[in-house]
DNA sequence: ATTATAAACAGAATAATATTCTTAGAATAA
DNA sequence: TTATTCTAAGAATATTATTCTGTTTATAAT
């Protein structure tokens, strides 16, 4: 059996998911503990899988990649080599963040933070549509970003 | 004007953006250099905005939040009052991590992720219906994900 | 109930790292 | 050339992570 969460756990999880950057000992305060078992618990958490890593959050667009672009793909052969397949080619594409198989309308939901219109466009012409098999292709292009984040709903356990 | 980030900068960014619990040293030996103008650095794109945070990555499944889905939606009415009040209601809801305005089939794009099923029909019938003026609303439920990064690509700078 | 066993914790000690400081070397502009 | 600014190196210091030891608390078996 794995290792189960109690409330102390989902309380460091959830600071952590805000900032990583958070010291131990500023962490057990607010939770009114010591450093010593909060810092175990949290390699704990790490070395469980709970938490898979910690990353620096950039600023697209200050870093010059204004745009967001949704794909809905939907491919013309569906066996699983292929399949497999279309997922490898799109790994090796570093606009592209996510790539989803879905049910519903599409076969697979792509995001991709590029440049611009046009950095877009090359992407569309000079790199997915030379996929084989590649059936309709649906793009929903992003105006503005309400929301986005990495912190998941830890209320629930 | 703003700073403008040369190769060293892009380079601690790329290093970051994979793993931020790296020491000034290691990063510092990686690239030739010693730790105080690594640390300047670093410090400096954090204050100029090019790292928005820091935070911990979490492994949805393992937590108990098995499912991920897109959902579509079109407004009935697009007056900019009820935009603004639509993202806003969108944003008190945990279980949706992004929200993006685009353009293209649907006025919004969400990301969710739930526990499962049933969660996130719970989550249409109690929470998403409720919206006035709410249109069509198309679901993407993803059965499996084949990428899912927060690396943006640098090597455009 | 009671004893054995394992977890979880507190507090102190140590090791590693971040952060600051001072100085020197390059690049840049007057 | 000569200031002037920027970047870096290297050492000194301050914080923080990490380890260690002993104690308490929970747990389970008798």
């Amino acid at each position: 059996m794995g290792y189960s969460l109690d409330k102390i756990d989902t309380q460091i999880l959830s600071i952590l998911q805000k900032n990583s950057n958070r010291t131990t000992k500023s962490i057990a305060d607010e939770l009114g503990m010591t450093t010593s078992p909060v810092f175990e618990r949290i390699k704990k958490l790490e070395k469980e899988g709970y938490i898979k890593k910690y990353v620096a959050i950039l600023d697209n667009k200050k870093i010059g990649l204004k745009l967001t672009v949704f794909i809905g793909i939907t491919l013309q052969g569906h066996t699983r080599s292929y399949l497999e397949k279309f997922v490898t080619e799109i790994n090796n594409f570093p606009e592209v963040i996510e790539c989803h198989r879905v049910s519903g309308n599409f076969d697979y939901l792509l995001k991709l933070v590029v440049e611009d219109i046009e950095a877009y466009e090359h992407f569309i012409i000079s790199k997915l549509t030379l996929l084989p098999y590649l059936g309709n292709v649906q793009s929903l292009i992003t105006l503005s970003t309400g929301k986005e984040t990495n912190e998941i709903d830890l209320s629930i356990i």
